[in-house]
DNA sequence: AGGTCCACTGACAACGGTTTCATTGGGAGC
DNA sequence: GCTCCCAATGAAACCGTTGTCAGTGGACCT
């Protein structure tokens, strides 16, 4: 079923038909049209591909699609690619760089542009890409030195403080922490945004506090139980990430501590499930969807010639504090007087 | 960066190039591998696909990657595709059969094969891909007269049976489903074995009780509510999904009910949080990685050549009762002798 | 009627690989 | 030293589409 097939039927040459297809103007158009529907003819993606450069296919790699944040984030971008003809090319990077590496060393050749939500924020930008020149734009991936890529983010600094204050508000002080690699930019900024917001209200932080985890659920549930075997447990865990969050949970619910009368706990991402969890959860929100179909119209945008020289861009969203029930004051202490909590629903 | 510069540089013709780089003997492997690494030079996809006819890509469509079930079946079949050169082309079809079959039709001429989650179960088998005699297998849809494609199913019959023998076992009598659209294969199916072994026990069920929802959040909510607005509500609620599982969790709290204290419940389908869920969820599990795992091996198998005119196999998957904590004997009733129930953990 | 213009047309050459086919050259065997 | 054989080679065709280019013919004007 080629073009030259349709032409024949329709008595014209495959330069006409192919005119026709792309919208000019043609003598005879219902000829044409006639021999596409009864042929039932649709034009070879491979070789319009070749000829044109173009695959008119996006390449996201995500370090995990089951992590129901990436999942969201998908599914905002896949929103934009469907209406502006393009298509999704998807693959797991399993937070492994190597693999990340792989993966987009594949795609380099086979899509218009990639959206990466790297496993690691080492230096050294995807070669392959870059030689390629396959515009990039990042998803919590902070810019570097040099960087000539787009990027989506969240406020994680200012996440991180709000989680902070919010147990402060509360009355705690032996606040720990279970952040993500310090090698991401979330891992990094999250911890930052912490220790900072810590510092700036006159609270120390003991370092047997400040764990570093790898936004697995299980280094979540391992590094909880480790904080509860400490002599001086926290009254108060802020988690870097969801899935960590879920981990500290379960932790909690094993070792029968009550939460969160014992342990409060905050964690960053909110979740579906959040509201319905045992206790509902006290987290840091961000807009999901919104970070995929931002960074997909950035990415698009950068396709057009028009803007392909323009200077990278960087765009940072907001995110906001659900209070929720998982976090209270710590026993035998009572709010602080200046910040008085406000009344959750139920 | 095509492989004529790399023929040229390595002093060969390009057709030597292309057979050092399939893997036949050469005079000069060495040469071609230097030019080849200095050049950085990857073959085009583009190009390849349009002389072989392949793309190296399988379509993936399911009705909404945001639902951990398709989010698990979807990272199951990545695992596949890496180690064998494929990679994914993902799309939604938001449940829409019109979104599905232009999907469908897209990807008729970009993929080697389809996987397919169909949002209904429709005797028209999409036309676009049998004429273009690209595979499809499906996912969680029964095959039907006529069919000439392999399928990955659970045994929906025997889930919603053993949802029924549990609650009955608790001794439950005036149980109510929230099924799926009955133009699915699961909403058809687990209704089915729903209302059989209800019949099997000589239990009845009120009309009234014998809902149809769509598979999302917001109709098990809805539903919920309507049971609870019953002169005679029921004492235990199958749902027919995690969506409308939670949906239905969401209206009890919101309602203030007892779960299971009041109203048991028991969904199909387990989910990562269901443990720590309040209260923790009773649930049909099935395997959902290695639903999409066995897919896309089935997927690729039938790709190759020697197996390509092979009958269509349709491959059944075994659910299991996962019993947490949704599920107890009805109020003011106790559990029946004959068979007394397992020791939940904690 | 003849000339000019212009919208439309088809032949042809790409795009970047792979495959066929005839040819080359070196080694083995006598 | 000559023949035979076969592995390796390059030229060329091809995959299906689109862009270029030099027409072609009809409409319109004088």
């Amino acid at each position: 079923m080629t073009i030259h097939e349709v032409a024949a039927r329709a008595g014209v040459s495959p330069a006409t038909v192919s005119r026709f297809l792309r919208g000019q103007s043609v003598r005879s158009p219902e000829a044409i049209r006639a021999a596409v529907d009864e042929l039932g003819y649709w034009p070879s993606a491979a070789a319009q591909s070749l000829k044109s450069g173009r695959t008119h296919t996006i390449g996201v790699v995500v370090p995990d699609i089951t992590n129901p944040y990436f999942a969201a984030v998908v599914k905002g971008m896949e929103s934009v690619t469907r209406t502006e003809n393009y298509r999704i090319l998807l693959a797991n990077s399993d937070e492994s760089s190597e693999r990340e590496d792989h993966v987009l060393a594949d795609m380099a050749r086979r899509v218009d542009g990639v959206i990466l939500a790297p496993a690691t924020e080492r230096d050294q930008t995807p070669l392959k890409l870059r030689d390629s020149k396959v515009p990039l734009v990042f998803i919590d991936r902070d810019l570097m030195e040099g960087d000539e890529f787009d990027a989506v983010l969240v406020d994680n600094v200012d996440g991180a403080r709000q989680a902070v204050e919010h147990l402060l508000g509360l009355g705690h002080t032996r606040i720990a922490a279970i952040n993500g690699p310090p090698d991401t930019t979330p891992g990094r900024r999250r911890r930052e945004g912490f220790l900072a917001a810590l510092t700036a209200r006159g609270v120390g932080i003991a370092p047997e506090h400040d764990l570093i985890g790898d936004f697995r659920e299980s280094s979540g549930y391992q590094l909880t139980l480790s904080l509860l075997s400490l002599p001086e447990p926290p009254t108060a865990i802020f988690t870097a990430n969801n899935l960590m969050t879920l981990g500290a949970l379960k932790a909690l619910h094993d070792m029968r501590v009550d939460v969160p009368g014992r342990i409060s706990l905050i964690g960053f991402d909110d979740l579906d499930t959040g509201p319905l969890l045992r206790p509902p959860l006290t987290v840091i929100d961000r807009p999901m969807v919104e970070q995929g179909v931002l960074a997909m119209r950035l990415l698009l945008r950068r396709l057009d010639p028009q803007y392909v020289d323009d200077i990278p861009r960087r765009i940072v969203l907001g995110v906001k504090l659900i209070d929720r029930a998982s976090t209270a004051p710590p026993k035998g202490q009572h709010v602080p007087p200046p910040r008085a909590r406000k009344a959750r629903p139920a």
